[in-house]
DNA sequence: CTTCTACGGTATGAAAAAATACCAATGAAG
DNA sequence: CTTCATTGGTATTTTTTCATACCGTAGAAG
């Protein structure tokens, strides 16, 4: 085996220090909108049990996203961590300084990784003979972005895009799809949210369902690469 | 968001103690023979490095790893950690034990999760335009694992699927797979590599890279699938 | 047979993180 | 308006992890 392959498996063991993780990942589920607006965190002492850390490190965590302006805490019964932040105005502006941020070849690296992972999981999918309540789940969903309000749309184009991992029932893959998806969005978010574009995407949308509940592995997989690959011509563009 | 999707996002950030997650990368790299048998680890000072921990820490893994009888270390200059472990002998007798000490559903979950990653993997490389050294590199791979002694056939399988990962250009892609097959690593080196299935597999595999070469996404994709479906439905069926 | 050097082995103090226990505030329920 | 459960806030101790420096060994090169 070519030494390669020893960076996949020998590759760091950590990210950083667990405050800096756990900032990410609350950021991430903030940005995302898997808390929505005005929505609370699960309690400290809950949620340091999910995230496998302590209680200290996780309150240095959301202070700090209290001060940078994420999160309300209050204090008391009925209180708690409250998100305090609203997806930047889809305008767009700062899209090319965003994309050049990240690097060039994470920005491939990511857009990659995304473009394996969901297209499989779709695939999978259409493989997978759903019962009554998963395809309702699957329709609810794509119902959801075609009504959304153009400002939750983000979070419900999210939600749509995850469910198709996670009825896979694979928690695995469900997590790795999220994770695809958090390593472009702040970049998605720059991305205006024009009429054209929702209709656009809504059609592809519906294509990957069809495909899907039509036990059409291959077509639910182009399905989900066209649409992809629309968002992933634009951030490339973007490249200086 | 329904509540299913916080559990994706707000999972544990860490595995366990950084002690524990070296021991599981280092041990996963010896039984997948990224490091064959005989050969030595990086020193320690650069594994700390690439693996992001501290040398005592590293250290008190290695350690571990040798008491198990895995690794022989040896000091002074051209010393280091030696690989003392070779797969089990290949009569695959307690499969179903292993199978069984995992999960059922980890066991479900971890081929889905495979399933999807390298199907995406060889259905983006197919997308992709190779250059000779690629090409190359690809065929190299499949003709190490088709010319295999048996002893050595586990190792370069791994190698080969890694490399369409590899190929792909993506880390994350490729550790991604890394990590998907080293989920099913102990099951896989239950089973007895006997002719036939060697035969069959080999077939498969020239299927793959014939698919991926000739560009054919929906073939690359549907050619893994077949081969790892193979694999998933023995496992499967040693389930209790 | 000496030397040089790349390796593992060891010691120690600092920093990060965790575990535990307890304090304080809030606001709905009665 | 009192009670009380639930939540965030704080302090203390222990464990883990890291950073740094230095020691001991082996083996090739001269």
């Amino acid at each position: 085996m070519k030494e390669t392959q020893l960076g996949s498996l020998l590759r760091p063991v950590r990210a950083g220090n667990a405050f800096e993780e756990t900032v990410e990942r609350l950021l991430q589920a903030v940005k995302l909108g898997v808390v929505p607006f005005g929505e609370r965190l699960p309690s400290e002492r809950d949620l340091a049990v999910h995230l496998g850390i302590s209680r200290v490190t996780l309150r240095e965590a959301i202070r700090s996203l209290q001060e940078a302006g994420y999160l309300d805490v209050r204090r008391g019964r009925y209180g708690g961590a409250f998100v305090v932040y609203r997806p930047p105005d889809p305008g767009g502006g700062d899209l090319a300084e965003a994309v050049n941020q990240m690097g060039a070849g994470d920005l491939a690296d990511a857009l990659t990784y995304r473009m394996a992972i969901e297209c499989g999981a779709a695939q999978i999918l259409a493989t997978t003979t759903l019962d009554s309540a998963q395809r309702a789940m699957l329709l609810r969903r794509l119902s959801d972005v075609n009504e959304a309000d153009p400002a939750d749309y983000r979070r419900l184009d999210t939600a749509f895009h995850l469910s198709i991992a996670e009825l896979t029932g694979s928690p695995l893959l469900a997590a790795a799809c999220a994770d695809a998806r958090l390593r472009v969005t702040d970049l998605l978010n720059a991305i205006p949210v024009l009429g054209p574009n929702i209709a656009h995407a809504g059609a592809q949308h519906q294509a990957i369902v069809s495909a899907i509940l039509a036990g059409d592995p291959d077509g639910a997989s182009r399905a989900v690469a066209e649409h992809l690959e629309g968002t992933a011509a634009l951030l490339r563009g973007f490249l200086a």
